[in-house]
DNA sequence: GCAGTGATCATA
DNA sequence: ATGATCACTGCC
């Protein structure tokens, strides 16, 4: 059971598709080598009042991406050397966007990007497989209780009530569920081999 | 604790 | 044009 999820499943409130989002998996193609991680830790940017969004102060070149359609890639560079990976969510002239934090093993969006070798060429894409970068349902059901969720990371400048909502989403667990992972691809492996 | 690095925006 | 800032990482 796997299904691409399309622009449908992102286009609904950012605080629902963030929770959903968690267990689902991100696919990379490039080289015609696919490499399917599933999502441990992401935040939710959310409309025009969140302080700590990009789109708090107006559409700009940089962030317009967030105000178009739900279910593309928004990736920018911050600190002068990190890409960061969002997807759009929400209706079209909404500017809301999940940045992915970490996959499968990989802990850290900058990392995440390095790894999977995304950078600007994916920003203003579809997540969808002709841009070599979507997401999949692949039948993980990932339990409230293992849902932990923390204020977001490096947004101090966003004042007191923003700085604080509960907006970053990670699985507890994270390193059982990466050896359930690794399990499984260790598995798979030695199916193939017969 | 803080250096490194370069795109972005000029507002609070 | 310049300068402050930054949704980070790794090393001290």
């Amino acid at each position: 059971m796997q299904a691409i999820l399309l622009p449908r499943f992102f286009d609904r409130s950012a605080l629902v598709v963030g929770r959903e989002l968690l267990g689902k998996f991100l696919v990379r193609r490039r080289r015609g080598r696919e490499v399917a991680l599933p999502v441990t830790e992401l935040e939710v940017y959310d409309g025009f009042k969140d302080r700590a969004s990009h789109a708090f102060w107006g559409k700009t070149a940089r962030n317009q991406v967030m105000f178009g359609d739900a279910g593309h890639l928004y990736v920018y560079l911050v600190y002068g050397m990190h890409w960061m990976l969002n997807v759009t969510v929400g209706p079209s002239g909404y500017p809301a966007a999940i940045l992915i934090r970490g996959a499968g093993d990989i802990r850290g969006p900058g990392k995440l990007t390095a790894t999977l070798g995304i950078d600007k060429r994916q920003n203003g894409t579809s997540a969808l497989p002709a841009s070599g970068l979507w997401f999949e349902d692949r039948g993980v059901r990932v339990p409230d209780e293992l849902v932990e969720k923390t204020a977001r990371i490096g947004i101090s400048y966003a004042g007191n009530v923003w700085a604080k909502k509960p907006y970053r989403f990670l699985l507890k667990e994270r390193d059982q569920v990466t050896l359930i992972i690794s399990y499984a691809r260790i598995l798979h492996e030695r199916k193939q081999a017969g």
